[in-house]
DNA sequence: CTAATTTGTGTAAATATTACACATTTACTT
DNA sequence: AAGTAAATGTGTAATATTTACACAAATTAG
């Protein structure tokens, strides 16, 4: 099929109105944002679920999401998702995908926006009475409501990748951290084993690590020294930074 | 601020009805697609512009968009717009971003999910004497309409990263071609220059390329032999493969 | 004070990347 | 037909990066 000039300026004489009663009419969908929530505890990554919202899934976990108020930019809508459950602002937030396949939500046509959120679990306070709300091992996260296991496995995929270009664990991390914690993390994530010493030595060729000249506390041998992590200088390098390279 | 169970609750306790009125209702958007569509010609990348829809921008360039219809599939509506506007079917499509400000659109809230497309400039029939659809120059590109450039420059980044970590730069190329067309293409999108023989040995040991047989013609030089690219192979290694490091 | 555990550190081998030059093929010019 | 211009095709040595690997030191538990 060729072009015509006809379906050309058909596109091309609509007015600003034409538009406006188009965007006011017919093509309205509703939006959502679902937020693939990590954290890492006890040497496992984990993701927060929560019981599906509705009866029809009620055995089934989903992830946190809502629908994106009409006044309301999309990454506000994933900020509101985390603070509200979460009690946390200023934490990672990366808009990741979004999937809009018809017939994804039982209550009509929703396009949801999904984004990866990284948090220090230790820094907020779940209410770990409340079972509709539960960290999940990612190795336990199997048929969750919706659309939401490809949303989850999408997100997790790009975490992999991301962790692999850019120092985000941290973010996962408490302040201070040894760097056993932090190999610790990035097997978990990778789903791998890595070798100690040359772990080491990349993270201090980066330079991106501050020595505070503490070490850890009860623990049952050596103790390592704790670190934290430079954003400073990762502002200051990331313009040309090419990746971690592991 | 920590969670509540009365906070939770009430998402909890929400039935389908209720979010079916939600859907229904008040949190309506209009959705659209763009499409980012690249090009490589004379040595050239080059993207596919049109002059924008509403008068009020009628002096810029905008990409190609529609909204999405109530029933049709996100990556529907995007292969839809490259069809109507280019004649092609099965080519390179990724989506790459959704664009939800709220002021971003003069006809009111309208949100947007961008896509990446490349296709190969020789196979399709656009109409060159209409000048309301035309393929820039990438390094010629600004001030396009709406928060088009946003769109435009993220989606070049995408590419920049996608070709160095997949050999995509294929669906851009005609079915034949030469070494030195596929190193023009990959220098012409990340803008840099690289040398030949390393460039020729990275591809050769990539082994994806097919030798035809065949030499250039009417080239004023040596002619350099003809290739194509092997996608079944290609295929095969996707799953293990971890990128192309230039 | 001994055992168990984990930290902290360097080097050699293997692998990957870069820089670089010359003979060959073709078309064009005279 | 001979010479020139232009681009192809090819290999190697130097450099940089990545990997594999072992032992002494610090701490707690018994």
């Amino acid at each position: 099929m060729s072009l015509t000039l006809d379906n050309l300026n058909q596109k091309n004489t609509k007015t600003l109105k034409t538009i406006q009663s188009e965007v006011e009419s017919i093509n309205r969908i509703a939006l959502s944002v679902d937020c693939v929530i990590f954290g890492f505890d006890e040497n496992k990554l984990k993701v927060l679920l929560i019981r599906s919202d509705l009866r029809k899934f009620q055995s089934k976990w989903s992830l946190l999401g809502d629908l994106i108020h009409i006044n309301e930019d999309l990454d506000a809508a994933a900020y509101r998702i985390l603070k509200q459950r979460t009690g946390l602002s200023d934490v990672y937030l990366e808009q990741v995908h979004t999937f809009g396949t018809i017939n994804r939500h039982p209550a009509g046509r929703v396009v949801t926006v999904a984004y990866c959120s990284l948090i220090n679990i230790q820094h907020h306070k779940l209410n770990i009475f409340d079972n509709e709300l539960h960290w999940h091992d990612i190795n336990n996260v199997t048929d969750l409501a919706f659309d939401h296991q490809q949303i989850f496995d999408t997100c997790y995929h790009r975490l992999q990748k991301r962790i692999q270009e850019h120092p985000l664990g941290f973010n996962l991390l408490p302040k201070k951290f040894s760097l056993r914690e932090l190999q610790n993390l990035y097997e978990a994530i990778l789903g791998t084993k890595m070798d100690r010493r040359n772990f080491r030595k990349k993270f201090f060729a980066m330079d991106f690590l501050i020595d505070l000249g503490e070490i850890e506390q009860d623990v049952p041998h050596r103790p390592g020294k704790l670190y934290k992590f430079n954003y400073g200088k990762y502002e200051k390098k990331k313009k040309k930074w090419v990746g971690i390279d592991f």
